[in-house]
RNA sequence: UGGGGCGUCGCCAAGCGGUAAGGCAUCGGCCUUUGGAGCCGACAUUCGUAGGUUCGAAUCCUACCGCCCCAGCCA
């Protein structure tokens, strides 16, 4: 499925409308984060909406940062986020920028509020603060230190910056409307102190501007026509209006808000993400369990199949949780399509051709993929001692199951036709080799009599098998709605989210899979190489198992 | 009981007064040297509920119900 081109929302509606009727002449848009960790698949939704609208309009995206709490915010997240945006397919151009590039501008324009008194610097705690802003339902009551005079409110700003005050002591308020039944109305804060070493500005500043003060003018300073974000700062946006109009800033940019994403099995909290991290729920940022971009890149997704997820489920306003199926579905979608076919044994059991010569390895020639015939073919050597999967065969099949059975013939793709004439077991009862007969003439993988089998079984000749570690992957959460209903988070953690196999006998071509490359392991799933393989020691991931009508047969049946 | 939003198929989502797109999932069938892929077909007489306006309503009006967000010196 390829996704419709030129897909509308709402928020593309407005754009379009607004280049249509002359309000403005480019759209310019900017993706905003802050750099207090690192991103996930919540904000690749945002990316591909900013920067798609940006490309699609012949306009441009910002990266700007909101660094405006160093309190949270380290070198590392910036780093990670700009290789993620970049890998996501996405660039910025040489409009990177920070909000604490505006740190002195936005400083000014503070002191232009209070000189016009509409801002002023207050003595209450964060304690007192919070009592006089009322309730829901009960207006705040003003500060007894909302009318100071301009003078001295100039004079303390001042001195907060000059680091007179600890941390807390004092903040600066924009004067508005205690009794505004709008909570962000309420004398928001603008400015707080903390001393506290900035990755950017290190310690020119003591005192750091809060995001309602900074963000829209940020916007203005770039000439942001479009500023979109999530639904939560809907009550935010008649504030991020106010100081807009209030505040002689060079353009007048718009708050639009959409629904963020939520996934089934998965969170999307940065808090969340971050203990798992922290507490080595997982092996880290870039777990290939982990909704972050360095995860799903190390889970082996192509950036093409989170483009594709994010167009397919659209942009709107309703509160929405989108079946973790539907990613799985764009990630396939691209996968089948790109991807080399391999040969690769998880679970092995030793088949041995008694009709085969002892000794003789031929090469078969096998293609690289069904989808694309550009991609060629490959020599894969094979011999009387091979590995198939252990699920494979049955020695007492169930009606629908048509692999390997005793007396029955299946297919070895692009080699033979294989009847199992034996099966030998150990003292448990285990069957630990199967003895087959092949039919010379099947070279290649048919008959010329004409003759079908029901299975292709994927193989590999013992002889030249590498042998490798396969981690399978799974939802990170079991339920799909994990913590709901008062759980807790951690007991909804899937056991059986990574499994490890040690064993695996991989086709000799296997060996070479550059890094970041994924592969298709036929008839098993997608697989790529971890940053834990060595040339001596591959590893690899997996990325998604295939679609299995079989399994879910025998789901059925159970 | 304040304010701001949202309610269209199991999930996402078009629709903007003219008689319910599409995708995911699911279920059938065909095809197949991957039980993959592909192809074909099925899948909302109904749009949170109840009234009203209209020749005609998911779209307009009224009331009600449900869900989400807001009381950080986080973003």
């Amino acid at each position: 499925m390829t996704p419709t081109p030129e897909r509308s929302d709402f928020i593309r509606d407005i754009v379009a409308a607004d280049l249509r009727e002359g309000r403005i002449d480019t759209v310019v848009t900017r993706f905003p984060p802050e750099p207090n960790g690192y991103l996930h698949i919540g904000h690749a939704k945002s990316i591909c909406l900013n920067f798609g609208i940006a490309t699609e309009f012949g306009g441009r995206c910002h990266l700007r940062f909101d660094d405006t709490n160093p309190v949270k915010e380290e070198q590392e997240y910036l780093d990670s986020i700009m290789a993620d945006v970049r890998w996501l397919g996405f660039d910025w151009g040489e409009h990177l920028y920070h909000a604490s590039d505006y740190f002195e501008q936005l400083y000014e324009w503070a002191v232009h509020l209070i000189e016009a008194g509409k801002a002023y610097v207050d003595d209450l705690s964060a304690e007192e603060i919070r009592e006089h802003r009322g309730t829901l339902t009960e207006p705040g009551t003003p500060s007894p230190w909302r009318d100071r005079s301009v003078e001295e409110n100039l004079d303390l700003f001042a001195r907060m910056r000059a680091g007179e005050f600890p941390n807390g002591s004092r903040v600066l308020r924009a004067k508005i409307d205690m009794a505004s039944p709008n909570i962000n109305f309420r004398d928001p804060v603008m400015y707080r102190i903390l001393h506290a070493d900035h990755p950017r500005t290190g310690d020119a500043w003591c005192i750091y501007p809060s995001y309602d003060f900074a963000h829209g003018q940020s916007d203005a300073i770039e000439g942001i026509t479009h500023s979109i974000c999530t639904l939560e700062f809907q009550d935010h946006r008649p504030l991020y209006d106010w100081f807009i109009a209030n505040l002689p800033v060079p353009s007048q940019p718009h708050q639009y808000e959409f629904a963020r994403l939520n996934l089934t099995h998965t969170v999307l909290s940065k808090r969340v993400l971050l203990k798992l991290v922290k507490e080595g729920f997982v092996r880290g940022w870039d777990d290939p369990r982990m909704p972050t971009l360095s995860g799903i890149r190390r889970r082996g997704f192509p950036a093409e199949g989170l483009r594709d997820f994010a167009a397919m489920i659209g942009v709107a306003r309703a509160d929405s949780v989108v079946e973790i199926e539907m990613l799985e579905h764009a990630v396939r979608d691209v996968l089948n399509r790109t991807t080399l076919r391999r040969m690769a044994v998880l679970d092995p059991i030793k088949l041995v051709i008694e009709n085969y010569p002892e000794g003789v390895t031929e090469e078969l020639e096998v293609p690289n993929s069904p989808e694309d015939p550009d991609a060629g073919s490959r020599m894969v050597p094979f011999s009387r001692d091979l590995w198939i999967e252990r699920d494979d065969f049955m020695e007492d099949p169930p009606k629908k199951f048509f692999r390997l059975a005793p007396g029955r013939e299946v297919r070895l793709r692009s080699a033979y036709f294989v009847t199992c004439t034996d099966v030998i077991k150990d003292a448990e009862g285990r069957v630990v080799e199967l003895r087959c007969t092949y039919d010379p003439e099947s070279r290649g993988g048919s008959a010329p009599d004409g003759r079908k089998v029901k299975a292709t079984l994927h193989w590999v000749s013992a002889a030249h098998a590498v042998d490798a570690e396969v981690r399978l992957y799974d939802h990170l959460f079991a339920d799909p709605f994990p913590g709901s209903d008062g759980r807790d988070l951690l007991d909804d953690l899937n056991p059986d989210s990574e499994v490890i196999l040690q064993g695996a006998k991989l086709e000799p071509a296997l060996a070479d899979t550059p890094a970041g490359e994924t592969v298709q392991f036929e008839r098993l799933g997608y697989f790529c190489p971890d940053p834990d393989s060595t040339p001596t020691a591959p590893v690899f991931n997996r990325t998604l198992t295939l679609k299995d009508t079989w399994a879910r047969l025998q789901a059925k049946g159970a």
